[in-house]
DNA sequence: TAGCAGTGGAACAGAGCATTCCGTTCTGCT
DNA sequence: AGCAGAACGGAATGCTCTGTTCCACTGCTA
């Protein structure tokens, strides 16, 4: 075959190696739709969406619990990534938000708070979380000492923020990102010192709120039977 | 079993119909306590909650999806109730954040919102949540009308907001309406107009977040394990 | 071409759960 | 007093769901 067969990190490999390589990747993404869906979610659920059977996923992961904790672990890796990708920015509030818009359109909370009591974290997964704690506190310190974030709000309240814009969720994913950039939007204009401009002058252009804004009944999928849509 | 006592001095009858109505509202509260925090916990776990046996429960109802339905229902009047006792409240805004600050507390929104899908809806909940949804546009518009809210927002995102209060949720039930309370405070910081006292203003006294903020690694609680506490 | 990494999917074992059933207690009425 | 049965506790039942294993098969790879 003119295929060299070596381990190079190229994407695209063909053969029973890339398909492997191809698997790897189609079963993390599958189980991140499926297990932040619903965390409770059977692991089949996760092959059937990956496209690929019992075995190539048992392969790779020794059980249940090693894939969600790999999930999590990820997204604790991820959050760490962001945190430190924002410590360049000059501007403090730009820095704090910009991190939080991240970390909300990636559903990172989702993927290390609600994944979290669904397995047994390892050593190193609680010096990760000490360090995002850490270069979390000191994103939100450097906010608040530059006066741009209200006195009275402690680090952990930023916690209440991204759980809150955690729980926006509609079946839509994109729709869902659209609807928490809209709700973060909201909140942050609420938190937000009278140094951060258009504070205080709420409903200008300036902070307006973003996106589509949710239309009637868009928020009450739940109570619709399967099929039906529209309101109530 | 255990010796059943007519204490008939505090509550109700006494004798065997006493007991009874004493059950109905005991299977009740359990009901809702358990079914909040886990909209599928076992029937089991409301029994034992409610210091009761299996056929107490059923008794008074035909199953499980019943039991969900009516305590669904019950959420449903509550909220209807609550919107209607704010009417008379003249001051616009103060009815909107009354409201909404009674909803939070009782949980109403969980009640309503997260156990759906969990049974079918009858005609007359249909109705109600159409009745309800009138009067909440009706609060909604209100406080609009009068320049208290600022205009790019949407009465589904009031929606937004009882769903980002709903997600705060720590194992303490009366710590959580507190930490709900707080972020409600947050959040309402921000969706203000100009007209409302101390928007623009804040971190001053007049709209200081009220509760004692969130400690270290209070909102970690999923990752701790069972006797942990503290930090992670 | 032989061998085996990689795989799909059915089979299995067991856990969890809604619901039923049975024996018991003790009230309320005759 | 005495009886009928309302109300109950809790074990037993049968079923569904789900994590994990197993085995036959495919087609690269050496």
């Amino acid at each position: 075959m003119p295929k060299q067969t070596d381990d190079s990190g190229s994407a695209g490999l063909a053969g029973r190696r890339g398909r492997a390589a191809r698997n790897d990747a189609a079963i993390l993404d599958a189980a991140r739709e499926v297990f932040l869906a619903d965390p409770k979610a059977p692991v089949a659920a996760v092959a059937e969406r990956a496209g690929v059977g019992m075995s190539a996923l048992y392969r790779r992961y020794p059980g249940k619990e090693d894939l969600l904790r790999r999930l999590c672990h990820d997204g604790l890796r991820r959050w760490i990534e962001e945190a430190e990708a924002v410590e360049a920015e000059p501007d403090a509030w730009k820095a704090l938000v910009v991190f939080l818009e991240r970390i909300v359109d990636a559903d990172v909370h989702s993927l290390t708070v609600h994944l979290a009591g669904t397995f047994t974290p390892t050593e190193e997964m609680g010096r990760d979380a000490r360090r995002a704690a850490e270069l979390m506190g000191r994103l939100v310190e450097r906010a608040y000492a530059a006066g741009l974030l209200r006195r009275d709000l402690v680090v952990d309240d930023i916690g209440l923020v991204l759980e809150g814009c955690a729980a926006v969720r509609v079946p839509d994913a994109e729709r869902t990102r659209e609807l928490r950039r809209r709700f973060l939007a909201m909140v942050l204009a609420g938190v937000a010192g009278a140094g951060v401009a258009g504070a205080g002058v709420t409903g200008t252009g300036a902070d307006a709120l973003p996106g589509p804004a949710p239309e009637p009944g868009e928020l009450n999928w739940r109570w619709r039977r399967p099929g039906q849509s529209g309101r109530v």
